[in-house]
DNA sequence: AGCACGCCGACT
DNA sequence: GTCGGCGTGCTC
C-alpha cells in the first residue's frame, strides 16, 4: 500500500491532539508516551511518522503509533519529525501484532522495521570544550558520552550546545568509479586492451565501480590507469552502490511448467499454500512474481538461508524478463544493507529476495510475499539472536492481511501448523513430480550392527559402478548421545539442554547448538555409576564404520567440513546431503529422528524422508527397526495428506500446535528463587485462558541448572501475554533481580 | 542533622 | 533506559 495520509483529515482537531510515540527502547517497561506537537510539525506528524522527543530530559528516537486528545497535563512536544526514517502506517500495524504475538516489546519490533544500523543513541560533537578527546563532527555513543562527562557534563554539554542528537545511518563505503569523459574519443587503434575497456565502459554513460569493471571485461587496472593518463576516463571516488541487479530472462513460458501456467490464483491476494517438489520452487516463485510484476507491483521473496537467497536471485536475474531489479538482502551484505533498505523503500527494487530479515522491509507496493521453504526453521530467529523470534510464514501472513497483499508458501511438505492453520489459508492444486526413486526399508530389528549387510553391499556396488551415495548421519562428531547404563540419563548440554555430541579424537562434549564444550566425564554426575556409552551414529562414526567395511574412500560433507566430495561414497548432515542430488541417498538411522520426544519430531522426520526421495535419483535406503511407522510409510510414498491425517489427531490430543499455542519459559538461577518466583509471583497472576506447567528442571549438568515452565493457551496473544508477564518477573518490583529468564513464544520445538 | 547509597517507581 | 525520591544507616 503507499503512504498512509497524514492527520489531515482531522484539521479541525488537530491542535487538540496528542502523538502517542512509542520510545524505541527495547523493554516491556516503558508504554508509548503522549507528546504534543507544536504547530510547525502538525502537518507532518502521521501513525509511522519517526520522531524525536525526550524522555528524563534526553532526546530519543520514537514512531508515532497513534493519536489522543491532549489531556490537563502539561505535555512535553515534539521535538523533531525524521520523514527519512518513518514507517508506513501498516508497517506500525504489523509491528504492533508482532508485540502481541511473540512477546517482544514494540520497540524491538519497531526497531526490526527501521533501516538496519541505524545509531538510534548518538550525538554529534558540535563545539568541543577543551580537554575534549572528540573532535568537532565526530559522532560519539551516548553511553560513552556519559561514562567520560558523568551524567550531569553529558546533561550540560546537551544544553550548551557543545553536542547534538544524531541519527546516523551507516554510510555506504566510498569506492572507486570510472567513467567516460564526455567528448572522450581517444585514437586506440594500438592499444586493444584500452579500446575494449573503453569500448565497455561507453555503453554505461553512468560509470561503473572499477572493480566491476575489471571483473567483467578481464582487463588489468595499469590498463585502466593509462586511459586515464590519456583523459579518455576519469576516476572518481563515489558511495558504493546498492547491489540491485537487472533481470536478463528470456520468455518466461518456457520455465513454467503447465500447472503453474495454470494457476494465477495466487497473484490475485488471500494466502495460499503450495505444496510443490522442492526443485521447482524458483522456476514457481519467477512464474507467480512475473504476474505481480506486471501489475505493477513488487515482489518479496522469503527463503531460510543465505545460500538459498543467492540461489534464487540468479534463478530469477536467470528467468525473469528484462527490465526488472532484483536484489538479495540478508545479513552477509553488512553496510550494504542500509543502502538496499533505502532502496527498496525508494520502490528502487522489483523483485527483494532475503532471509527473514528481510519481512520487514518497506516495500511500497507489495503484491506478493512467497515464502520458499515454508516449513524451515531458519525461518525463524532463537529468542535473543538478530531478528524477531516469530516465523517469517506468519510474518508474510499478518503483512498480507494488513497491506492487502497475496502470500504464498511453497514446499512439497508444509508445516502442519500452517496445512491445518485456523487463518485463512486455502491450498492450491499439488504440483506432483513424475521422478520417484526405489524405496528399500531395512528392517534392523534384530541386528546387532548400526550398517546392514544391505546397506554395506549396497556400498560396494555403488563404489564399483561409479555411482554417487549420500549417507544422511543424524548429527555432528563421533556419537550423538553419551548415556549412562546404569541409571539411563543423558549427558545434556548445560546451556541449551540438548544431548551433547561427542567429538572424535579430542574426546571432549560438544553441543552442535550453541557452541558449548566440555570434557567426557570418568562418571555420571547423576548416579556415579563409570558405565557411561558413547551411542548414536554421528557423522564422524559412520565415516568410520562404512570406511572399514567398505575398503574405500569416504566423503565427508557437513557445514564446517567437506573433504573427498568427489568420493562415490559421502557422509554428512541432512542439510548438507539432501541439498543436492545423489544417485543414492541412505538414511543411516532413521529412527534417531522418527523417535524423538519433542513435538515436532515426527513431522521433521517426515520431512527429512520425504526429501530423501527427492534428492535421491535412483535409490533411498533407509535403516529402522519401525518400518511400519505412519511417517516413514507415508514420506516415501509422497503422501503429505496422509501424514497429515495421520499426524494431526496425535498434535490435537497431545494439545500442540496448530491446537493450542505454546510458549517456554527458562529460568536461570537457584531453585528456591525461581520457584517462589514462579508459584507465588507468576502462577497467581495468570489469566484463566492460559494454564502453565510444573516447574521442571532440565535434567542439567554442570553449571546452573535450568528451570522451565511451558505455558499453554487457546490465543497466541493470551500466551504472549502471560509469557510477557513471566519475563517481568524476573525484573520486576520485589522480584527476584538475581533470575535469568528467556521467553520463547510458539516455539518451533520444545 | 547531614550525607552516601541502594532500591523502586515514574517517566509523556 | 534514566532519573530522582526516599528510606536506611553511618558519620560528624
Amino acid at each position: 500500500m503507499a503512504q498512509p495520509a497524514g492527520p489531515t483529515t482531522k484539521r479541525a482537531t488537530r491542535a487538540t491532539l496528542a502523538a502517542r510515540v512509542a520510545l524505541l527502547i527495547s523493554t516491556h517497561a516503558l508504554p508509548p508516551f503522549s507528546y504534543r506537537i507544536p504547530e510547525h510539525l502538525s502537518q507532518r506528524v502521521r501513525v509511522g511518522s519517526a520522531v524525536v522527543a525526550s524522555l528524563s530530559g534526553h532526546p530519543r528516537l520514537g514512531i508515532v503509533v497513534g493519536f489522543e486528545p491532549e489531556g490537563e497535563r502539561d505535555l512535553e512536544e515534539v521535538r523533531d519529525v525524521r520523514e527519512d526514517l518513518s514507517l508506513t502506517r501498516d508497517m506500525v500495524g504489523v509491528c504492533q501484532w508482532v508485540c502481541e504475538v511473540s512477546a517482544v516489546p514494540l520497540a524491538t519490533a519497531l526497531r526490526a522495521a527501521l533501516p538496519p544500523g541505524l545509531n538510534i543513541g548518538s550525538y554529534r560533537v558540535r563545539k568541543p570544550a577543551a580537554g575534549w578527546r572528540w573532535k568537532s563532527g565526530t559522532v560519539v555513543a551516548r553511553t560513552t558520552l556519559r561514562r567520560v562527562l558523568g551524567r550531569d557534563g553529558l546533561r550540560a554539554a546537551e544544553a550548551d550546545g557543545r553536542i547534538e542528537f544524531a541519527l546516523e545511518l551507516p554510510q555506504p563505503r566510498d569506492v572507486e568509479f570510472a567513467l567516460v569523459r564526455s567528448a572522450a574519443d581517444p585514437d586506440l587503434a594500438r592499444a586493444p586492451r584500452q579500446r575494449e575497456l573503453f569500448e565497455y565502459l561507453k555503453a554505461c554513460p553512468a560509470g561503473l565501480p572499477v572493480a566491476q569493471l575489471l571483473r567483467e571485461t578481464g582487463v588489468n587496472r595499469p590498463t585502466l590507469k593509462e586511459l586515464a593518463r590519456r583523459g579518455a576516463v576519469t576516476l572518481q571516488r563515489r558511495a558504493e552502490p546498492a547491489p540491485i541487479f537487472e533481470t536478463a530472462g528470456t520468455a518466461l513460458c518456457e520455465i513454467r511448467n503447465e500447472a503453474q501456467v495454470g494457476d494465477r490464483r495466487a497473484t490475485k491476494g488471500g494466502s495460499w499454500l503450495w505444496r510443490v517438489p522442492t526443485a521447482e520452487h524458483a522456476t514457481t516463485v519467477a512464474g507467480v512474481i512475473h504476474d505481480v510484476l506486471t501489475q505493477g507491483r513488487q515482489a518479496l521473496v522469503l527463503a531460510p538461508e543465505i545460500e538459498a537467497v543467492d540461489r534464487l536471485v540468479r534463478s530469477l536475474r536467470a528467468s525473469l524478463p528484462p527490465g526488472y531489479r532484483v536484489a538479495a538482502y540478508h545479513s552477509g551484505l553488512e553496510k550494504q544493507r542500509s543502502v538496499l533498505y533505502a532502496a527498496v523503500r525508494e520502490g528502487d527494487v522489483d523483485v527483494l529476495v532475503g532471509t527473514r530479515t528481510a519481512a520487514m522491509l518497506p516495500v511500497p507496493d507489495l503484491g506478493i510475499i512467497c515464502v520458499v521453504d515454508e516449513p524451515n526453521e531458519a525461518h525463524r530467529a532463537e529468542p535473543g539472536y538478530e531478528g524477531l523470534p516469530i516465523h517469517a510464514r506468519d510474518l508474510a501472513l499478518c503483512r498480507g492481511r494488513i497491506e492487502d497483499c497475496a502470500v504464498l508458501c511453497l514446499s512439497p511438505t508444509p508445516s502442519l501448523r500452517l496445512y491445518a492453520s485456523p487463518d485463512n489459508v486455502q491450498e492450491l492444486p499439488e504440483v506432483t513430480e513424475e521422478h520417484r526413486p526405489a524405496v528399500r526399508i531395512v528392517d534392523m530389528r534384530g541386528a546387532g550392527a548400526d550398517l546392514s549387510a544391505t546397506l554395506v553391499s549396497a556400498c560396494r556396488r555403488a563404489v564399483e559402478d561409479g555411482e554417487r551415495v549420500g549417507l544422511v548421519a543424524n548429527r555432528l562428531g563421533y556419537a550423538t548421545v553419551v548415556t549412562c547404563n546404569r541409571c539411563g540419563s543423558v549427558k545434556n548440554c548445560p546451556r541449551c539442554d540438548r544431548p551433547l555430541t561427542l567429538m572424535e579424537g579430542s574426546g571432549s562434549l560438544v553441543c552442535g547448538r550453541c557452541g558449548y564444550r566440555g570434557p567426557m566425564p570418568e562418571s555420571c554426575e547423576v548416579c556415579g555409576s563409570e558405565r557411561l556409552s558413547a551411542t548414536g551414529l554421528g557423522v564422524k562414526k559412520v565415516r568410520e564404520g562404512v570406511c572399514a567395511a567398505v575398503q574405500a574412500p569416504v566423503g565427508i560433507f557437513t557445514a564446517s567440513e567437506r573433504n573427498d566430495l568427489d568420493a562415490s561414497l559421502v557422509v554428512g548432515t541432512r542439510q548438507c546431503i539432501l541439498g543436492e542430488e545423489w544417485d543414492t541417498i541412505m538414511v543411516v538411522d532413521a529412527d534417531a529422528v522418527l523417535l524423538g520426544s519433542g513435538m515436532g519430531t515426527v513431522e521433521r522426520a517426515f520431512r527429512l524422508l520425504y526429501r530423501a526421495t527427492e534428492a535421491a535419483l535412483q535409490r533411498v535406503f533407509v535403516q529402522t527397526r519401525v518400518p511400519e511407522h505412519y511417517a516413514l510409510q507415508t514420506a516415501l510414498r509422497r503422501d503429505y495428506p496422509a501424514f497429515a491425517a495421520a499426524e494431526l489427531p496425535r498434535l490435537r490430543a497431545l494439545r500442540y500446535p496448530p491446537y493450542a499455542h505454546l510458549a517456554s519459559i527458562t529460568f536461570e538461577g537457584r531453585e528456591a528463587v525461581i520457584r517462589h518466583a514462579v508459584e507465588s509471583r507468576l502462577r497467581p497472576t495468570l489469566d484463566s485462558d492460559v494454564e502453565m506447567s510444573e516447574l521442571v528442571v532440565a535434567p542439567g549438568a554442570a553449571g546452573a541448572p535450568v528451570w522451565r515452565v511451558l505455558i499453554r493457551g487457546a490465543e497466541r496473544a493470551a500466551v504472549a501475554r502471560a509469557a510477557t508477564r513471566a519475563a517481568r518477573v524476573a525484573g520486576g518490583p520485589g522480584g527476584a533481580r538475581n533470575l535469568r529468564v528467556r521467553v520463547d513464544v510458539d516455539p518451533e520445538e520444545v
